[in-house]
DNA sequence: CTATTAATGCAACATAGTTGCGTTTATAAA
DNA sequence: TTTATAAACGCAACTATGTTGCATTAATAG
């Protein structure tokens, strides 16, 4: 994996953002720095190298967010779950919230996506 | 509401479906009755009426199923489970299964997006 | 410094969903 | 039964999101 401009950029943004960002936001950011396509492909990387992880907002859109504790090694943990603010739009992560739930015999569960949405405390 | 032939059909299809359906696999399955923006404004309305809910799947695209007591009056409560099997591609409603989770202080929820992927019992 | 190949840009494509507008048709009133 | 009305529809055009192939650029190992 090579230190790009694009990744080195694209890394900063991610992890200091406060909110979630999708791909086009991200590259709205990034104001030219690279193509729309780079922009999918680093994001991509930086999954797989376990600095950010994705997942599917309520409303069907990719987003993405850093990582506390995952790594190449360290598998991706992330059944937390995501809150999507209706009034101001930011969409975070509650690391701390995780569902607890019971299936019925026969299911194996692979990944999970738990996305609320309403109202923020900022906005409350 | 007008009862159109498009819109029997399509109550009638998501209704005896055993699986939840996405607009376009809607649209194959009525075999040019009516046009794709009617399958989507149609989806639209039975939603309206408490015919069938909607929800994001875990790879973002929008699917319907029946509800069971839902109607105009009886708003919407679907915070149950769907489980998404990445071998046979059914995704269906887990009625069952609701996530218990705790929030921090100051959210207000408005909707719950609860979606699995895995293997389903048919497949195991 | 040079060779290798990962990463990029671009163009073209695919899928999902939306909107405006003129036409059709279900329904209720005459 | 006929007619008027507006809900529903079809079509075309558009937006948003995401993907792919291929030629070019550039990070890095040697
Ligand atoms: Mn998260
Ligand atoms: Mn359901
Ligand atoms: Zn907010
Ligand atoms: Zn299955």
């Amino acid at each position: 994996m090579r230190n790009t401009v694009a990744k080195q950029e694209i890394e900063q943004l991610i992890t200091t953002s406060e909110v979630a960002l999708s791909p086009s936001e991200v590259e709205t950011q990034l104001d030219g720095l690279c193509n729309r396509v780079t922009v999918y492909r680093v994001l991509e990387r930086l999954e797989k190298e376990g600095i950010i992880h994705k997942f599917t907002n309520v409303n069907g859109v990719l987003k993405y967010a850093s990582c506390h504790n995952c790594s190449t090694q360290n598998k991706h943990h992330h059944n937390h779950a995501h809150f999507n603010c209706v009034k101001c739009g930011d969409v975070t992560c509650l690391e701390n919230v995780e569902p607890s739930f019971n299936l019925p015999k026969g299911y194996k569960v692979a990944e999970v996506n738990f996305t609320l949405s309403g109202v923020c405390p900022k906005c409350k």
